[in-house]
DNA sequence: GAACGAAATTAGAGCGTTCTAAACGTGCGA
DNA sequence: TCGCACGTTTAGAACGCTCTAATTTCGTTC
């Protein structure tokens, strides 16, 4: 090996263990907190540790003990900071729970999903998270037999991993609700085409238009502010500009506000706009914009949770966990 | 232990070995890609091994090998998409080399970022990499003397840690130059106060005007929407609007913008407006902020570059390297 | 002061790899 | 036929910790 002159000696628990004059087994449990231990050789292990600088190894603790106390988290976007608040809900849960994070990004590719998902195994990590994944159900049953898996924003079918999902139905509603009851009638929706939560999204509009007795109105799209370009040229062609707005994203959202801008239309004055995600830039001064906010963190926290759930051994069957969106009306939603 | 029956009997060299009719030295060498292994052997060995679903435990390999051919990137603030592009370019070059990336967060707080990096190093990381870190140099002493670390967006004198920073100077003289080419002469600096990196955006700035025969016209800030709003709030109670502002950072530039409208002003009608980082936000097309653009995934390779001229031995010196920044025009900047 | 039980401590065998040094074939030249 | 070199393979000792079972220590009680 090349760096030989870098693989300092570092101390160990032997070395401790010398210096404070007792086993190596009691060193072992001042470091896991053990009660049975007198006040007295605590303090002389704990200042023997810091005199040498020890750090106790995890990779020979988790290979002893049979547990890394790690949970392991794929990420499926790190630019996305969708993913980033979840993870703060995770991460709280997690640390509170003693357990720690090892945080992975599959770079929104399959393939680096799956290596991801191979190194966490092979770092024997308790359970995984996998928030928003891209692979397919069976490239990860023989993992979900090995360890306790959680989907975030997706859930799996014939596998044994628990979900966390969000309610896009209810979501899509509240958005329709808001817009209808600020006076508009012509509310269209453009929608996320094959994207993950799309067809729920689309679905919810529909079902919430037909209840208020409105007509549903929906442009095809996909989950890109090119696709809210699009929408807007596509109704510039109509006789009329609708009411108001629906937009499967916020990304969809910014890429009509950019094009009505252009075309010298105002947002709230001509049509009134919502998006979905509330994402970070949504709420930003000069955009503002009325967006349906999930519950990030909650879904991070329960994530863990459920996770904690099956290590702990309370549950062993699957379980689907569903929260509940909510609005956040900011300033491109005015009355009609 | 509560969860005995989820810890699975999971397969070992020793089976892979028993199932192979070979010694797990074997197993170890094909494993490893030894070269001196019997093309005969090394299938046995392999369709043993996924016959059986072995994975190697890396723990093990770690403990026994003295690396965990792993590097820990500590990434100050998860929501800031900043960080995600720098570890993207920094996850290839690991990745290219055969490294593994553990990935932690501080939450941005010093306390958090302590902890983050603790637990590095109990996971014995070969090398590490600190981006935008809050922590104080004394702090991380220790942790430098024991593996290489390299620093991303900022510079500890006295440690012995390597460094990977942008251009500063240079970035803020970007954005002044092309402000003057447009022909505008009062042009203003909202600054960063105390933030990293604010000083020497600045001093950059300062120089730049005088160089260019121009006044020097600077507004206390931070890296906060809110210092944007106050600055502008601060300027509407001049004689006159300056032609152009140079704001520290995106956030300040979202908030001029914000402020600007709300009192009926137009950019770049009748201000032009420069930020700093180009976020992702900027390039929405409602805002098309122009902005000066760090080499992101540059410094994330370089980063990973320089720790493993450290790993390999090929260098013991400190070296701290600058990138050059550039401008991305859009449409927030316009001729006079 | 002996006996006892509880509390505190320890010896020593793993955990699943890698690594060193030695052993084993095998083919080749003498 | 023997010896030797070379390419393969292996035994067995680490690596630094945890865990079980045993041992020691101690405070009580009789």
């Amino acid at each position: 090996m090349v760096s030989s002159e870098l693989a300092k000696n570092r101390p160990t628990m032997r070395d401790v263990a010398a210096a404070a004059g007792v086993s190596t087994a009691l060193v072992s449990l001042v470091f896991r907190d053990s009660p049975n231990v007198s006040q007295h050789r605590r303090t002389r292990v704990l200042d023997a540790a810091d005199a040498l600088g020890f750090r106790p190894n995890a990779l020979a603790r988790g290979l002893a003990s049979r547990f890394s106390r790690t949970i392991g988290v794929l990420i499926n976007d790190l630019h996305n900071p969708w993913f980033a608040e979840m993870y703060d809900g995770a991460e709280q849960a997690a640390t509170a729970a003693g357990y720690q994070i090892l945080l992975t990004t599959g770079n929104q590719r399959t393939s680096g999903e799956m290596r991801a998902i191979n190194t966490m195994m092979e770092q024997r990590v308790d359970a995984i998270v996998l928030a928003g994944p891209r692979v397919s159900g069976p490239s990860i049953k023989a993992v979900c037999d090995e360890v306790p898996v959680v989907t975030v924003g997706r859930a799996f079918v014939g596998i044994n991993a628990d979900s966390v999902m969000a309610n896009e139905t209810v979501g899509a509603a509240l958005a329709v609700d808001h817009l209808a009851s600020l006076g508009h009638r012509a509310i269209v929706h453009i929608d996320g085409g094959q994207g993950a939560g799309a067809a729920p999204r689309r679905a919810g509009y529909v079902r919430a238009m037909k209840r208020i007795g409105l007509p549903a109105d929906v442009i095809g799209g996909d989950f890109s502010e090119a696709a809210g370009v699009a929408g807007v040229e596509n109704l510039m062609r109509r006789k009329q500009l609708p009411d108001a707005i629906f937009a499967a994203n916020d990304l969809v959202a910014f890429g009509v506000m950019g094009a009505l801008a252009t075309r010298g239309r105002s947002v709230p004055g001509d049509v009134s706009l919502v998006g979905y995600d509330n994402t970070a830039t949504a709420h930003f001064t000069p955009i503002g914009l009325t967006s349906v906010d999930q519950p990030r963190e909650a879904m991070g926290e329960l994530a863990i949770a459920l996770l904690l759930e099956r290590l702990t051994g309370q549950r062993l069957m699957k379980r689907n966990e569903t929260l509940v969106p909510t609005l956040v009306v900011r300033t491109t939603s005015a009355p009609r």
